[in-house]
DNA sequence: AGCTATTAATAATA
DNA sequence: TTATTATTAATAGCT
């Protein structure tokens, strides 16, 4: 691809060698970055000039050269059948090391499959198991699930129960004060914002059978916390 | 270079990806050996499939990878103008070691409630957060599955063709030689073990719309692998 | 795994 | 190193 053939040998002219140098190493480091995209690999390459100046690169999967390079001693690690001189100690790390980014890649491909993802390299048979194992979890979730949710609506119920009854006696109350002052000459004092004097009994039917949470009860002037306070849902959303 | 221009993005197509990647692969592989003999350098290039397949090119240069990857090693390390000491070395890898483990941890954690273990830790969100991706996983892994299954038995149906059209061929010829021999003398050679004179009419019958592999298959004297050769079911297992 | 139409890389050159 | 251009090489899309 240029003019004229050229032979698989060194260039003995110094500055062609040079010139073809620069030119081809780009030419490579171009491939690499596509094989790597186009193909989803990962890649390393390194190259040393005549000169001994380096050039690298790296496919982004691996973040950069030294987990390529990790890997690859762990792929030819394993392959090797494990012939290590024990003297190493620094050895027994790496080892360990690898064993531990094994252990990684295998519970993240196998997280994927979980989430749904690269199920392109699953055989019918490791689908079929992988389904199987995916309905039975969700049945227990949902099972979980269930239970938490009664035993929350439940927990609401009582506490919903007893704040019915502490509402009643305190309008009980109220209503007895509220007769003593209209036995006495009354004194206006509606619209006082440190103190309103409200009916507690329209809170009381607000408060029926709600289990959604503050935000959609509409407090009217007083405090919503009486109508479901924050530390009675704390249980739902932690 | 092909027909058509190709955009710098991952390949979607499965087929076409490996492919392409088996392709420029080669490609790679041959422009790395071209610059390391043309321009005299040292090149090491490492390829991993998505199926982390490796593939590896070292120049001659350096006897293999392993000394290119020291050589590599070393220039990283003198560049890094070398500002740790051996303790401070030691101190990275166990805490190195110990990002890792805890990862792990992670992983493994997300993993049992995956497989609806472990799941009184979790609160009602985050249950239900995970029964909507449990959800859609498994939408995703019986897509695959049917997917899987659908190709499989049009496999299997144009390989129980191919069969029914090779056992019809044969069975008229053995009826023509079987004419053939009670115009002659006939000889009695049943219950010939070696070689039972079947008449491969009842195997035709019992070959049709078949998938489930040859154990289901009651062998009738004849070689089983007739109804259902193991090979054709390699597929299913692999 | 082969076969072409095309595109991409690059050798020669400045 | 960079730019141009004539050629060859690589390869995308098909079989």
């Amino acid at each position: 691809m240029g003019r004229g053939r050229v032979t698989l040998k060194r260039i003995e002219n110094k500055i062609n060698r040079q010139v073809t140098f620069s030119k081809r190493r780009s030419g490579l480091l171009k491939k690499a970055h596509e094989i790597s995209v186009l193909c989803d690999a990962d890649v390393g390459l390194i190259i040393f000039s005549t000169k001994g100046k380096l050039c690298e690169f790296a496919s982004d999967a691996s973040n950069r050269m030294e987990s390529i390079l990790e890997r690859y001693e762990r792929h030819s690690y394993e392959e090797r059948n494990n012939t290590t001189t024990d003297q190493e100690s620094i050895g027994k790390w790496t080892l360990e090391h690898a064993k531990l980014k094994s252990r990684i890649e295998l519970l993240q491909k196998t997280q994927s499959h979980v989430m749904g993802e690269d199920l392109d390299s699953l055989s019918l048979k490791e689908l079929q198991n992988l389904e199987h194992q995916m309905d039975t979890s969700i049945k227990h979730i949902r099972l979980r699930k269930n239970q938490l949710m009664t035993e929350t609506i439940s927990m609401l119920q009582k506490k919903e129960k007893a704040l019915q009854n502490q509402n009643n006696t305190l309008s009980k109350k109220i209503i007895e004060v509220e007769k003593e002052q209209s036995q006495q000459p009354p004194v206006e004092q509606q619209n006082n914002d440190n103190m309103p004097s409200l009916h507690f009994s329209t809170f009381i039917t607000t408060c029926e059978g709600r289990i959604d949470g503050p935000e959609k009860a509409i407090p009217r002037k007083g405090q919503p916390s009486i109508v479901l306070p924050p530390w009675m849902l704390q249980h739902i959303n932690q």
